[in-house]
DNA sequence: CACTTCACGATTGTTAACAATCTTTGTCAA
DNA sequence: TTGACAAAGATTGTTAACAATCGTGAAGTG
C-alpha cells in the first residue's frame, strides 16, 4: 500500500505527536492496553494534572480525544470515566472484528510481498520474551498490539486506525470478563497465523484467524464484574 | 446484531449530544459530506464563533474534535484547515473500503431478518426524490449516507463509525478529484445493491458493491484540483 | 430510627484577559 | 523593481479567576 505509519499512537496520527495531550492520551491508553486502569475508574481533571504536571487545559483536551476514541466517557459535571463496555458491547466489538480481520489476513496472505513482514516477526519474538520473562503487563499489551501490528504492516491508516480502536476495546473487555489464563492470546496461534501469510496461504490464515478469535471469545465470562481502582499516580506515573 | 443507532453524528455517538460543539460538529460534518466545505478552506475561530453564536472554548473543542475524526487539520499556531487528502490516501480509502463493504454486505445478505431494512428503502427513497428535484447537495450527501446507512442498518456502532469516516473522506476524495458527473453514485446501483440483500443473494450482492466502488474510483482523476473557498457563514449558516 | 433538607466542600464548566506566534503591510536600500 | 527587514495587526495558545453543578454529611423533623 502507501504510507510510513510509523507513529503507533491515537493523538500522534493526527495532532503534532509531541504535544503535552498527545502525552497523556498515550499513556492512558497503554494503561488502558495493560489492563492496569480498571474499566470506571475515574479520572479527576486535578489528578491528571497533577500527574504530568500541565495544565487543565491539555488535560481537557487530551480527555476529549480520549472520549471521540471511546475509551473514556465524559459525563456532564461529573468527570471522565474509564469505558466500561457491557455485555451488548462486547459482541458488536467482535463481530467487527470478526468481520474485518478475517478478509484483511486473507488479503495480506494473497499478496505478502506488499507487506512489512520484519514488523510481525519482530513483534513475535518481543511476546516470546515477555512470555518467558513472565511479564503480565507487556504480555498483555503485545498479544494485543499484535493485532493492530497485523493491519499496520499493510500501510493502510484507516485500517490501522480501526484495528486499533478495536484491539483497545477488546482489551477492556478481556479485562472485565476475562477468566485470568485468557488475559492474552494463546501461546502460537499469532505466530501460526503469521506463517500463514507468509507461505501465502490465505484459506488457512483466514481459518487460524477466525479459531484465534473465536478462542478469545469463547473465554469470557459475561456475569463476573471487577472493581474500579484508585491510585492513578501510581498507574499512570511510571514510565 | 444489537443497539439501536438513532443518533447519526459524530459527536452524539459519544457525546452529549446537545452539546454546543456537537452541533458545530454536525454542521461542518455536514458541510464537508455535501462538498460545500472545498478541502484546504480555513476555518478560523472567531469566524465560527460568531457564526454559531458560540464562545471560543466551544469552538476549539469541536475543531479538536473534528480534527481527530482527520475531517480536519489543526496546524499550531495557523489554524484549522479542512483535510486535502493527496492521492495516496485517496487510495488506501478505497482500499479500506474494499475490504471492509464486501464482507458487510455479504455479511448482509445472508441474514436480512437481522437487519433494519426499512432504513435503507426509505433512504433509497428519499434519493430518487432528491434526484428529481435536482438538488445537488443533497443528492450528494445521500448518495454517501447510503453507504453509512448500509453499516447502521447492522446496529453495530464500531461498523457504522468505521464507515462513516471513510465514507467522509470518500466525499472530500470525489469532491477533490472527481469530475461533475460523477459526483454522486450512478442512479440505480444503490437500488440493486438493497435488492441483492432482500433476495438473500449474497454473491451477487458483493458483486454489484465492488463494481459499484470501483465505478467510483474509476471516474476519478489524479491531476486536477480546485480551489478553496471562503464565506464561511454563508455555508454553515443555513440549517 | 428513618427521612428530608440544607449548607459546605470539591469538581467541573465557562469566560475573559493575557501571552506567543504568525501574517501582512509598509519602508528602505540595493 | 525587487528584496530584506521591521512594525503593526490578526490569530492562536495559555492561564487564572469566576460560575455552576454535584456529592457529602450534618442538622433538623416526623
Amino acid at each position: 500500500m502507501s504510507s510510513k505509519l510509523k507513529e503507533s499512537t491515537i493523538a500522534s496520527s493526527n495532532l503534532k505527536s509531541r504535544s503535552d495531550e498527545g502525552i497523556i492520551v498515550e499513556r492512558i491508553y497503554k494503561a488502558v492496553m495493560e489492563q492496569r486502569l480498571a474499566p470506571k475508574t475515574k479520572l479527576s481533571e486535578a489528578r491528571l494534572c497533577e500527574t504530568f504536571g500541565v495544565g487543565r487545559m491539555h488535560v481537557r483536551r487530551a480527555l476529549l480525544l480520549l472520549a471521540s476514541q471511546g475509551l473514556i466517557e465524559l459525563q456532564s459535571n461529573r468527570g471522565a470515566y474509564v469505558a466500561c463496555p457491557d455485555e451488548s458491547e462486547a459482541n458488536d466489538v467482535f463481530a467487527a472484528r470478526m468481520l474485518i480481520e478475517p478478509p484483511l489476513v486473507r488479503q495480506m496472505a494473497q499478496s505478502p510481498d506488499d507487506i512489512d513482514l520484519t514488523l510481525l516477526t519482530d513483534h513475535i519474538t518481543l511476546e516470546d520474551a515477555a512470555r518467558k520473562m513472565n511479564e503480565r503487563t507487556e504480555i498483555i499489551r503485545l498479544s494485543g498490539e499484535f493485532h493492530t501490528k497485523l493491519a499496520q504492516s499493510t500501510g493502510n491508516k484507516f485500517v490501522f486506525r480501526m484495528m486499533r480502536e478495536l484491539v483497545t476495546r477488546t482489551s477492556l473487555i478481556v479485562g472485565l470478563f476475562g477468566s485470568a489464563e485468557n488475559a492474552s492470546c494463546p501461546d502460537d496461534e499469532h505466530r501460526n497465523i503469521l506463517e500463514a501469510i507468509r507461505l501465502r496461504n490465505p484459506e488457512l490464515a483466514e481459518k487460524l484467524l477466525i479459531s484465534h478469535l473465536n478462542h478469545i471469545q469463547s473465554g469470557l465470562d459475561m456475569t463476573s464484574r471487577q472493581a474500579p481502582q484508585d491510585d492513578l499516580a501510581a498507574i499512570l506515573g511510571s514510565e
